[in-house]
DNA sequence: GAGAATGAAAA
DNA sequence: TTTTCATTCTC
């Protein structure tokens, strides 16, 4: 678990995952909240994660043909205003099952019911996050809510395929693919995957909150930005790329001094140089945001002009007194990601190529990776990472390549010289 | 800076 | 078909 900062009280909260292929199975994630004991505004309250899901949720055995109807869907959530003091999370926390009627077609990306245990208004925290306007799928009917929250992120252990082999994951794997907060549940009938979120405020009195949600449904996570359980679904369906949720983090409200200085040490690497921020509302105010600094950047008199945001060009072009207001985080950012790299330092008007699959799929893991195999140099990791690759089937490759299509579709919109290669003569490319 | 992986796209 | 390069990090 994350460290929580000092003054907020901590809530926990568990979400549960539960899928068609696997009905039984419920991936229960563990949250806590963080509440500012300064008696800071609603909206800027903490919630923190601090469990795990089990395996992978995106990926499931029988979907060779799955479609986007197949994804899990956002259940409703109905906030109280009324607030609460500080709950802990039991130890038996089960999720709570109740009577679902049918899914909202036509809302599917607000929250529509929810209910609450013990008189617990936590709802309202989570409401307030999973409906926040700054969430891209609040743009409609949600968008007015004066306490918008971000939510938070958990862990989904590694994939199968990434797992280590039984003998040498003993003891190191075991912190990594924690599976003991998996629990066998009464099967629930759902038309679709859903994230089951149960809260637990922190006090016994309080008992216990649930809500539901769509696995795609993007959050805004302390040093990591938006995040979802299905980042490539989240990336296509919504335009907002993701980190997927890991065990500890921290969901952070619009305004919240940490969203905006967020240490990107976790964050999706691919997509930090956007620096997506709570105030990136929707993805078209990110898209948006994203061609105001490619103009800007062209304005700069960048002879290239071209890919700002992922070539670290903001450092040079990024104008500290914008008006913009996660223009203005995104140029720091950049600033920050790249000064000691090589991208910007050599070459700051270069366009870089948008990672493929695997190349999302080797960042993500590399790390895990090496840290599974020590002493494995970067090189051998390459090698087991391609291994890897190329026994995983289509279906658990999916999300990548969902990912890296819409990685690529984006560049080539923004970029469509992106792909270009350098000439030998070209002094545009310096790699 | 090389190298190790895979894959997309240009040449 | 070949080449480049996207990421990461040790050597």
């Amino acid at each position: 678990m994350i460290p929580c900062a000092t003054g907020y009280k901590h809530h926990n909260m568990v979400w549960e995952v539960k899928t068609n292929q696997m009905p039984n199975a419920v991936q229960k994630l563990l949250l806590v909240m963080d509440k500012r004991a300064s008696g800071m505004n609603d909206s800027l309250e903490l919630l923190q994660c601090n469990e795990n899901l089990p395996s992978s949720p995106g990926y499931n055995s029988c979907d060779e043909h799955m479609e986007l109807d197949d994804l899990p869907e956002l259940q409703a959530v109905q906030s109280d205003p009324t607030q609460s003091g500080v709950y802990q999370l039991s130890s038996d926390v089960s999720h709570q099952e109740y009577p679902r009627s049918s899914w909202n077609q036509n809302t599917s990306d607000i929250p529509e019911t929810t209910y609450r245990e013990n008189e617990v208004d936590w709802l309202t925290e989570l409401a307030n996050i999973a409906t926040s306007p700054q969430s891209p799928l609040m743009q409609c009917s949600f968008y007015n809510r004066s306490s918008p929250v971000h939510i938070i992120a958990t862990s989904k252990s590694l994939h199968s395929y990434a797992r280590p082999p039984p003998v040498s994951s003993s003891s190191k794997s075991e912190p990594t693919f924690p599976h003991h907060h998996w629990k066998e549940e009464t099967p629930v009938r759902h038309e679709r995957s859903v994230l089951k979120l149960t809260f637990d405020p922190g006090t016994v009195e309080d008992g216990l909150l649930t809500v539901e949600c769509k696995l795609d449904h993007p959050f805004y996570v302390k040093n990591k930005g938006w995040s979802s359980f299905y980042p490539s679904l989240t990336v296509v369906q919504h335009g907002i790329p993701c980190c997927e949720v890991h065990i500890g983090d921290v969901c952070l409200p619009p305004g919240h001094p940490d969203a905006i200085n967020f240490d990107d040490s976790g964050v999706f690497d691919t997509f930090k140089s956007y620096d997506f921020t709570p105030m990136d509302s929707s993805a078209v105010y990110v898209l948006s945001s994203m061609a105001r600094q490619r103009r800007a950047s062209l304005s700069c008199g960048g002879p290239g002009g071209q890919d700002f945001a992922r070539s670290g060009f903001s450092k040079n072009c990024g104008s500290p007194g914008s008006s913009q207001l996660s223009s203005n985080s995104l140029y720091a950012k950049a600033v920050k990601n790249h000064s000691s790299g090589t991208v910007s330092a050599t070459s700051p008007n270069k366009c870089k190529r948008p990672m493929n699959a695997f190349m999302l799929f080797a960042k993500k893991y590399r790390v895990e990776y090496t840290q599974m195999y020590p002493g494995k140099d970067n090189r051998a990791i390459s090698v087991i990472l391609g291994d890897r690759w190329k026994k995983m089937k289509n279906e658990e490759r999916r999300m990548y390549t969902l990912e890296a299509k819409a990685l690529a579709e984006e560049q080539k919109r923004l970029n469509p010289d992106c792909w270009k290669r350098k000439r030998t003569n070209s002094v545009c490319f310096n790699k």
